[in-house]
DNA sequence: GCCTCACATCGACAAATGTCAATACGTTGG
DNA sequence: CCAACGTATTGACATTTGTCGATGTGAGGC
């Protein structure tokens, strides 16, 4: 199968509790890597928007208003939240639409939640 | 009441949820801001070394062997968390002693919790 | 008072990031 | 097949970020 997946988080490792114990390499930069993701105010409200919108899910067009951007950016937003793992991306038709991945954002609550 | 308060965020506007609901443009701010303290991978070990460590605080000395990295660079990547208000420095003598803000990162696990 | 220790700040530097205009790509409707 | 539309990619740019060596600061110990 094809290693060297390159953000894609697995679920297993991204999620160790950052809390409760000496965090190994690996799961630090997983986590960083999500929460890198989260750390731009426009993508906290790209991903807040998609939240609220019906059925979870969004399209560009439907972003670019809202947040104010040129829509490169936004496909740059969404580019990002994608590789974190934080949205998957599904094309239907001449648009493309993005939703929250399902259980990510409790997984990220639960590493951040001390002591276990 | 003083304005301007530049980094540390009140909780109160700090963790409106992200998802249920468009974010305004201040909580957005305040969330992106505690996450890009948490977005770097060092930052996450440091974090997780304080939570381990008894009484759940550390110095830097105790801190610059097991990351790897020069104490400037420690230094540094504490104040970042404590800008942020992720964890707070009190003087004892010599030494400087980081701790996690009680309650901080349940609020922010909180912020991440869909549905509310 | 000095010297040492623990830590912070400064200056510098390469690397990464956010943004946009211009352009390319893929889908749909004529 | 061609034109229009929604997105993605590219190239450029200023800004921010992570890192370290050198230096500054402040508290104890002699």
């Amino acid at each position: 199968m094809p290693t060297e997946l390159p953000v894609l988080p697995d679920l297993a490792s991204c999620c160790a509790p950052a809390t409760g114990g000496r965090i190994d390499d690996a799961s630090a930069e997983s986590l960083a890597r999500m929460f890198k993701a989260l750390a731009d105010p426009n993508r906290v409200k790209l991903l807040s928007l998609i939240a609220a919108s019906s059925g979870q899910e969004a399209c560009v067009c439907d972003l670019t208003a809202p947040i104010g951007l040129a829509q490169p950016t936004i496909s740059h937003h969404m580019k990002v939240l994608t590789e974190a793992g934080l949205v998957e991306r599904e094309q239907r038709g001449k648009w493309a639409y993005f939703s929250l991945v399902p259980g990510i954002l409790e997984s990220l609550a639960e590493a951040l939640s001390p002591r276990r």
